[in-house]
DNA sequence: GCTCTGCGAAGAGGA
């Protein structure tokens, strides 16, 4: 027997046939041909009918059917049924209550989540929300209300988006206190005294048929707050404001339901789009309860509130929309006529004909934008005639080469989006059993909470799990990396999410930002690693924000889109402060003379310099410098690299020196030695009260630390800065490094494209050119480049390969030192007694210090490579090897991959080639030419090359490093390895 | 064909 996509309510069928019917005198009727098994087989029909014909699906779809099946024919009509489309994909509820008005909104809002940014009406409607939650819980008199509004808004919780707003504490709890006599007056009419209000109107079932009756509420016991609900069965998901047990007071008696309260502080409209967040959340309940059927709208303003009863007809039209606003997600781009591999962007949802909605809406520039440079050239799209001139003008401050780069960057993207959709996903949460999903690592199961949960911070709680049967297996979830809390069961997914903060051999601790002490004792749950493709999300926002109508964007497309040539001042004098002579003379004096032109390029700089730092030539030092010299002069600096590590790096470097300075990112991501620069520790250390006292702490500094997707901090709405410099750039995605330039006047890109490129999913996007970093789309301009030759960490014999694959000889040794430097093996000559016989004259050769290079034949020796080594292209290598040195006893040698090992190096480095076969289909990592220059450009005195030379030789980069090797003779040892040469190793230990 | 780091969320209102 095979298995089934997905049994259950779950169920999972693909969509094998479409055929629309059209019948005499009636509706058109679309029929599908549905299969739930792997293999196709076995099929079942389903008709859609009345309206639900409409549902936009094609043949290869994913559907999830609810409702009734006989037979083996599902109907989906006026009277029952349902149709999900794409299930796993869930969508919030705010985001198909908006849909309502401009699906064209509800769909950019899903791509560009940022745009949104905020404003004192929603920060001050956060802020009631959980006044009105804290005080509900726990049944607040009057005083006691005003005590909290209190702590809330002088609490730390909002003061950064305080900042971000300007805003102050005092203008806040003005606005919030004139709420407070409403919420009173909603608790004493539902809470207190039920009897005195008004009589509402509900729609509930009674003993399997509908009633409409007037009734009075009470709300009898507040169940949970912000519950997080995620619905595979409908494609849903949200967060409810309250969840309560209500007691309906009627004639004959009482009835009691769980029950969903909206809660709204704005203004009491009782809108389409309101209810349907409701009736959307009691659809959420079911997935946890008993169908609530109704839920309540609460506006905070005047304490009233409205009952919402949705039917069958209000959810039905709701999933239609649902699926409609799936469909466009899903179908974000389309193969072209042309052929395969040559994908289009498709069209978004149509825009509205009415300006006046454009005017509030926070997605029109994104709107516009992508109507213009995407939509405007396909002949199936046509504007509303009134809204053509309006795309125009806004969209005028544009160039054709603008527009392009905008087209091609948002292909790329979805591509990308579309392969990390493919490969990660939530959906392995709800559709794999946490024992399947922990083999791969990325899920722990069979877990229970243990221990009090406490509350470390404002809506941060730490839970301690433990297995429930001993041991926790092997799992890639690290200290720090985000976790989605579930219980095994599938009507508790998506319990909360956080961090991991400890992993031992029995118990997982987290972060969490809900607390499930109230959850009963004897819940079973799953961490599960949670791998959203949140980098693309920052991208899509980047290359919006380029396309903006104002300066920063406008210079930064003139530079990076039309290329205009980086321009330099003449002369030092003017940028050099005179005061800052004699430091700045004292800094260059410990600098080689390619690494002194470099701060004098940067100095001269107006628009950007691109600093090429080959493999071994001081780059941290370089930019530590740069940083010393730069705020010596005066400037403020903006810091900022891919990996909190490579930002670390420096700031070690930097901190010997005194400089101050502010590392922004969670604490937990940054080296121990900086934590106390970091935000989280000053404001542990110091009181920080106020917005004035955390404005304080923001410019403190000039120098200003962070990851390039940590400018989202509200630092860089209020700050910009001089410089920018970023490290690692040839290896950052060019959109993501645009990040922080927008908060900065000049840059300084650090990097070296003959090193591994941004890293890139999609063949497709790929082959578009989405792996060129913005170093090297910039590095044409060459007068703005400066290269540092000067290495310092390779002897002569190992540069030498490099320079002859990539750098055509302009790598030099910093020093005769450095030039001649050989490994230092004090036991060397003990092991030399035992290397007497001939068998083992191979090893006494390869450990030679005299002999800094070679390579290791294993053609003939079946020798598995496995048994030596310490950087590799494969990951399942490393595996293998770190196995073996585990039983060798041997945990002081790292081992790692090619790619992590950039930007670090060794005294001695092994690489294992790994292949050894004739097959034809090579792999594609050693078919690039930066991952071999990688390899051999990490060690400092001894390079050992393993691997298969006629396998090897297939790969034009490694072919040419062999031909050399064997040209200048360099290889003391390149005859073939006999077969069970690594029987001698185990020797090596006492090196 | 096997390389992987970033990051808080859904909803806070507005017409």
């Amino acid at each position: 027997s095979e298995d089934p996509l997905m049994n259950g309510l779950n169920n999972r069928y693909c969509v094998l046939e479409v055929s629309i019917l059209q019948r005499n005198g009636s509706d058109a009727e679309k029929h599908l041909t549905v299969t739930a098994s792997q293999s196709l087989q076995d099929t079942e029909l389903c008709i859609l009918r009345n309206g639900w014909e409409s549902v936009p699906v094609v043949p290869g779809d994913i559907i999830h059917l609810e409702g009734e099946c006989s037979s083996g024919t599902w109907i989906i009509d006026e009277q029952s049924g349902y149709l999900i489309l794409y299930p796993d994909l869930l969508l919030s509820g705010t985001t198909i209550s908006k849909s309502i008005r401009c699906m064209r909104r509800a769909v950019l809002s899903e791509r560009f989540k940022g745009s949104e940014s905020g404003s004192r009406q929603t920060l001050v409607g956060t802020i009631l929300h959980e006044i009105f939650q804290q005080s509900v819980t726990n049944n607040l008199a009057q005083e006691k209300l005003e005590e909290l509004a209190n702590k809330i808004v002088y609490g730390q919780k909002y003061l950064k988006e305080m900042y971000h707003l300007n805003l102050r504490q005092t203008e806040i709890l003005r606005e919030v206190e004139e709420y407070l006599p409403s919420f009173l007056k909603w608790a004493e009419d539902f809470m207190h005294n039920p009897a005195n209000q008004n009589k509402m109107q509900l729609k509930l079932s009674n003993d399997g048929k509908t009633e409409d009756f007037s009734c009075k509420v009470e709300i009898a016991d507040i169940l949970d707050i912000e519950e997080n609900i995620w619905s595979p069965r409908f494609g849903l998901k949200g967060k409810i404001d309250v969840t309560a047990r209500v007691k309906i007071h009627r004639q004959p008696g009482v009835q009691c339901r769980v029950m969903p309260l909206e809660v709204k502080s704005g203004k009491e409209s009782n809108s389409i789009e309101h209810r349907s967040q409701v009736i959307l959340y009691t659809m959420l309940n079911l997935e946890r309860r008993v169908d609530p059927e109704a839920g309540f709208l609460l506006y905070l303003k005047t304490g009233t509130m409205y009952p919402v009863s949705g039917g069958r007809m209000d959810r039905r039209e709701l999933m239609k929309l649902r699926n409609h606003v799936a469909f466009y997600l899903m179908h974000s781009t389309h193969e072209s006529a042309m052929g395969r591999q040559n994908s289009q962007l498709a069209a978004l949802p149509p825009v509205v004909d009415d300006s006046q909605a454009c005017k509030y809406c926070s997605q029109v520039h994104n709107c516009f934008l992508y109507g213009r440079a995407v939509e405007q050239k396909m002949d199936s799209v046509s504007f509303p005639p009134a809204m053509v001139p309006i795309i125009e003008r806004e969209t005028q401050h544009l160039k054709p080469s603008h527009l392009e780069y905008f087209s091609l960057w948002y292909l790329m993207l979805t591509l990308e989006l579309q392969s990390g959709e493919g490969k990660k996903g939530y959906k392995n949460i709800w559709m794999m059993p946490s024992l399947e999903r922990e083999k791969a690592g990325d899920c722990v199961g069979n877990m229970i909470r243990v221990e009090e949960v406490q509350e470390i911070s404002e809506g941060e709680y730490l839970h301690i799990f433990q297995r429930g049967n001993g041991t926790i297996p092997g799992t890639n979830l690290l200290v720090g990396d985000r976790v989605v809390v579930s219980g095994e069961e599938n009507d508790l997914l998506g319990l909360a999410t956080g961090y991991v903060n400890e992993v031992s051999v029995t118990k997982i601790s987290c972060l969490l930002d809900r607390n499930l002490s109230k959850l009963p004792k004897n819940v079973i749950f799953r961490l599960d690693h949670e791998e959203g493709n949140f980098g693309i999300g920052v991208t899509f926002e980047n290359l919006s924000k380029l396309m903006k109508d104002s300066p920063v964007s406008e210079r930064l497309r003139n530079l990076i889109i039309d290329f205009h040539k980086p321009r330099f001042i003449q002369h030092l004098s003017s940028v050099l402060p005179p005061e800052a002579k004699e430091t700045v003379a004292n800094i260059l004096k410990g600098l080689n003379k390619p690494q002194k032109q470099a701060m004098k390029k940067v100095l001269l700089s107006k628009d950007y310099t691109l600093i090429v730092g080959m493999p071994g030539t001081g780059k941290t030092t370089t930019i530590c410098a740069l940083v010393r010299i730069l705020s010596a002069c005066g400037f403020s600096v903006l810091l900022t690299s891919f990996t909190h590590t490579a930002v670390d790096n420096i700031l070690l470097k930097l901190a010997k020196f005194k400089v101050g300075f502010l590392r922004l990112g969670r604490a937990q991501k940054v080296h121990p030695d900086i934590r106390k620069f970091t935000e989280e520790e000053i404001f542990r250390s110091k009181s920080i009260k106020s917005v004035a006292d955390l404005e304080k702490v923001y410019n403190s500094q000039a120098v200003v630390a962070t990851s390039c997707m940590g400018v989202n901090h509200p630092v860089f709405v209020q700050r910009q800065f001089d410089f920018c410099i970023v490290d690692e750039a040839s290896q950052i995605s060019q959109l993501i490094c645009l990040g922080p330039l927008f908060c900065s006047k000049r840059f300084v890109l650090v990097g070296d494209h003959q090193q591994l490129p941004p890293l890139v999913l999609n063949a497709e996007a790929k082959e578009l050119g989405m792996s060129e970093s913005l170093f090297k789309r910039l590095e044409q301009n060459q007068n703005a480049v400066v290269q540092l030759t000067v290495q310092y960490r390779m002897n002569s014999k190992i540069m030498s390969l490099s320079n002859m694959l990539m750098y055509e000889g302009k790598l030099e040794c910093g020093s005769e030192k450095v030039s001649n430097a050989t490994v230092n093996l004090p036991n060397l000559i003990k092991l030399e007694l035992d290397l007497a016989d001939a068998s083992k004259t191979w090893l006494k050769n390869v450990l030679d210090p005299g002999t800094p290079v070679c390579f290791l034949n294993t053609e003939k020796a079946g020798c598995n490579p496995s048994d030596i080594g310490i950087i590799s292209p494969y990951r399942h290598q490393l595996k293998t090897i770190t196995d073996l040195m585990a039983k060798l006893k041997e945990n002081r040698v790292e081992v790692n991959t090619v790619d992590k090992y950039q930007g670090r190096d060794k005294s001695i480095i092994i690489v294992s080639f790994v292949r050894n076969s004739n097959e034809e289909n090579l792999g594609a990592l050693l078919k690039d030419w930066r991952r071999l220059n990688v390899a051999i450009t990490r060690a400092k005195h001894k390079l050992i090359m393993v691997g298969c030379v006629p396998s090897l030789s297939h790969y034009p980069p490694l072919e040419k490093l062999l031909c050399h090797l064997q040209s200048e003779a360099m290889i003391s040892f390149f005859s073939v390895l006999f077969s069970g040469a690594h029987e001698n190793l185990h020797m090596c230990n006492i090196l």
